[in-house]
DNA sequence: GGCATTTCTTACAAAAAAGTACGTACCGAA
DNA sequence: TTCGGTACGTACTTTTTTGTAAGAAATGCC
């Protein structure tokens, strides 16, 4: 999402999908749940993703002051991302995602477990039951 | 989004992004947020959007049975969208992200009060204060 | 000097999403 | 018989996003 990053929006929900959206934008800030990463950290967790695809995004999440950038002079570089105060705020959209997400799959595939699952994926420690399927009528 | 539309994901927050996101979405499903809704009311009411895309996005949010749609057989058509039980459990969601980005607006640009704020937009009743600019040390 | 390490750039190509423009069906009303 | 209103569908173009591949800087070590 090299996205047009507008500063006004009709809407504050658009303007949080902008910070979110993207592609990659989420599995990176899940990474940063855990805590500070390096550069190097997140690209070998957040699997498939381009040194290029990294660095661009980060950059957006930082111009936008969801994550804060630290540059440790030593060489080789040293770089650290992690949470601003303000970053920190949108794990309670997270859960949220998190929590209807995971119901979401489960209505969607209710066979398959979490086989799968990316195990450095931030999960929440409440078990998110899955509600019932819903048929149409 | 014509997107990937894969039934299967390694995070359920990249599952709910996958349903939630694209240029739209968000702002349709804000418009179901106060009921049922004709095809007509949300072309009119979702502005700028176009025929294509608000039917491509509604067909994708039935698909992942976050909305449902009622036929009346009448001429001229009647159409009706609303949400699922499962689409109606996503205002938590909503409600997050509402507060945040409202948050996020005011850091962005502290000045502009909701002067073009779009009037047909979800908005939560309790005041989301903006919290305190965050200055980078 | 040449090499390794880490964190990026940049130019270019491919793929995906969105936009444009126009067409269709239905049936009652004029 | 033509027209109006509603809710689409479809072919094609443009824009946006993502991916590929290569290079670059800084410095300690062999």
């Amino acid at each position: 999402m090299t996205k047009k990053r507008q500063a006004y929006y009709t809407c504050s929900m658009e303007a949080a999908l902008n910070v979110i959206g993207g592609k990659w934008k989420l599995t990176i800030l899940n990474r940063l749940l855990t805590g500070p990463k390096r550069y190097g950290e997140l690209h070998r967790s957040v699997k498939g993703i381009t040194e290029k695809m990294l660095t661009q995004q980060l950059r957006e999440l930082e111009e936008d002051q969801v994550i804060a950038r630290t540059i440790y002079p030593v060489v080789p570089p040293r770089v650290e991302y992690a949470f601003t105060q303000s970053g920190e705020k949108l794990s309670d959209v997270f859960k949220a995602l998190e929590i209807w997400g995971s119901n979401f799959q489960h209505r969607i595939n209710p066979i398959s477990g979490n086989a799968d699952h990316d195990k450095s994926c931030y999960v929440l420690n409440e078990e998110a039951q899955p509600d019932q399927l819903i048929h149409n009528p």
